[in-house]
DNA sequence: GTTGCTTCAGTAAACGTTTGCTGCGATTAT
DNA sequence: ATAATCGCAGCAAACGTTTACTGAAGCAAC
């Protein structure tokens, strides 16, 4: 059933069937009526297909992360997909897994379905993968990475703010040996995390020793080798800010497994406040940087690319911000160094 | 740039190069590889838009699972996307919420993108939403639902043998005063859940204590509210059986803030084993369910269905296995039972 | 040398929409 | 009353492919 045969039994044109079905006003309201009618009766859906091919616009944009099965990615999804719909666009999701195959391949698919823009949220990796969409003037949007370039704009995460309160919560907690466990450092947002939190504790005359500074894989797994790394060490610390919650929760089994107890031996924040942060027993102090508003701004910044006739030269600029939520697992640095190095003398039961 | 560029350069009718693009094994080897260094050489990439329209193929599967946010469906998505890329196929992802207005909106948009089946894992919601599909004799595949009819296949889930080892399991630890957290008992994978857990106790001449037996709602929240009335009744239990992972966290949270340790004080299983389960603390004992199993059984069924000329009248069925996996929330049922429900007064350090 | 078959490239008609252009009747300006 | 303008529906040409059909060339059989 196509719209030739709507137009048929409403006795108007296809070119009148389309206009009622684009809400074209200058077709007559009772015409319009008449096609709704029929439409209705017969259950008509138009061909999204046809309608891209001939109007050139795919309404579809393309979305690439990481790794869906990270608990970070699913609620920028969830968030981007309600958008999307409301903007009667679709998604065409695509993972990964810093597989830069993958990439290619999903850069592939996209293009050959003429995808309308597309967000990438793989935090500063491989850049050079997505030439080929550059130069079909695809808007993208990308997170923390960019060189300007027209089409192309840019979230920019504020990690100072949220990292400074951190590392200052931490202080006035009266710690002083604070770990850092980093993600992988090619990724740009880990090494601006890392940075961050070097400038924080330098701000406020703590050294960060470099033995307490270790590099993680933003994974539960990569939070288990490193917090494990850092209790080999000569000096133990008594807080470990790590740059991702899935990092924090590894500290966190470790510690479970080691009999440290949270907060009281050890103090642990995370980073992103993933919803599950929350859940976490006990639940995570960490670091917020909103996974809604970042599908947000990069759903919008997608959008008004497209909108924009001229695009500007340099591409454009987004901003979100961090901050610090406080929940159960900090507490006052405990009284004596010697409880919190102790650790595998106090099993649990 | 199109086929007919490319045509042109290489000298050739665009049937050639459509043939060549293909891998038409009639076109002449020398004329392909003309046509594919064109090709190359111009960065070309066929419209899928075009070829959709033309061959009615869209080479789109839709996916509708009810909250990517849930950590069970995050796999799901995962599997069944990468082997949809393996087959040139594109899938078109939809959580629903479990609201009605959202699935229609699917069903819609679904219609509308010509896909050629739908995935429909909200484990028994709103059958009747899909009318539309059906009608259209798109390829379908549920889970746990499905009244036979042509082209719409199901998987079948054997929900009790996994939850009978759970049932046996606990029993073998001595325990006798077993509660069940359902899941919202309007999914049909919910009351089978339930039933299997009832005749299971039963079996082996347990009695399951109607007080013992609440409702939740498969989240976190729901478990916790779901363990507070357990709580709260006369009889506390022992063990507590989720019907699924995330009612278990939201066990373990109300215990870990009432301060009954598990396992010490209370054996917890969850059922699905989502990843996430392996690095709660303690580790959860549960049902697995494999959700890439299943995610390849729907996609496989879709792809068998449109492969076969003559559909069953009757649609095909598919069966899941699950089982018991061990981990670290159970344990002996406690000497005294009095520890059990003086968690109150325990409360840790 | 003619006939008939095979092989493979080209021609052109779809596929289901959107949209620029045309034209007709009605309205307004002169 | 005539001319100019306007509002609105229809005609038909795209959009970029696939594919049934056509037909030329090559070859084998007679």
């Amino acid at each position: 059933m196509d719209i030739r045969e709507i137009a048929k039994r409403a006795r108007v044109s296809t070119a009148t069937v389309s206009r009622t079905i684009n809400r074209i006003p200058t077709v007559n309201a009772q015409l319009a009526k008449r096609v709704w009618n029929v439409i209705d009766e017969l259950g008509y859906y138009p061909n999204t297909q046809a309608r891209a091919l001939v109007s050139g616009r795919s309404r579809i944009f393309g979305l690439i992360i990481s790794e869906i099965t990270n608990p970070f990615f699913p609620e920028i999804v969830q968030v981007f997909e309600r958008i999307a719909v409301q903007h009667h666009y679709e998604i065409m999701l695509t993972s990964t897994g810093n597989d830069p195959t993958r990439m290619e391949t999903a850069v592939r698919r996209m293009i050959e379905r003429r995808v309308e823009g597309v967000a990438i949220m793989t935090f500063g990796m491989e850049e050079v993968l997505l030439e080929d969409l550059k130069l079909r003037k695809v808007p993208l949007v990308f997170v923390d990475v960019g060189p300007p370039r027209p089409r192309v704009s840019n979230i920019r995460i504020d990690y100072l703010n949220g990292i400074r309160q951190a590392v200052q919560h931490l202080a006035a907690l009266r710690h002083q040996r604070i770990a850092f466990i980093s993600g992988p450092l090619h990724l740009k947002s880990a090494e601006a995390r890392k940075q961050a939190f070097l400038g924080s504790m330098a701000e406020i005359g703590l050294e960060a020793d470099p033995a307490l500074v270790v590099e993680g894989t933003h994974t539960i797994e990569g939070g288990i080798v490193a917090f494990g790394k850092l209790l080999a060490g000569a000096k133990k610390p008594t807080a470990v800010l790590c740059s991702n919650d899935m990092t924090a929760m590894g500290v966190m089994r470790k510690a479970y497994e080691e009999g440290i107890q949270i907060p009281l031996d050890l103090s642990v924040i995370g980073f992103d406040d993933i919803r599950l942060a929350q859940f976490v027993l006990p639940a995570l102090t960490t670091v917020q940087m909103s996974q809604a508003e970042l599908a947000r701004l990069a759903f919008n910044a997608l959008l008004a690319e497209l909108q924009r006739e001229t695009p500007s030269p340099t591409g454009t600029e987004y901003a979100l911000q961090t901050q610090l939520v406080l929940r159960e697992s900090t507490r006052l640095v405990s009284g004596s160094p010697a409880k919190v190095v102790a650790g595998k003398k106090q099993v649990r039961p």
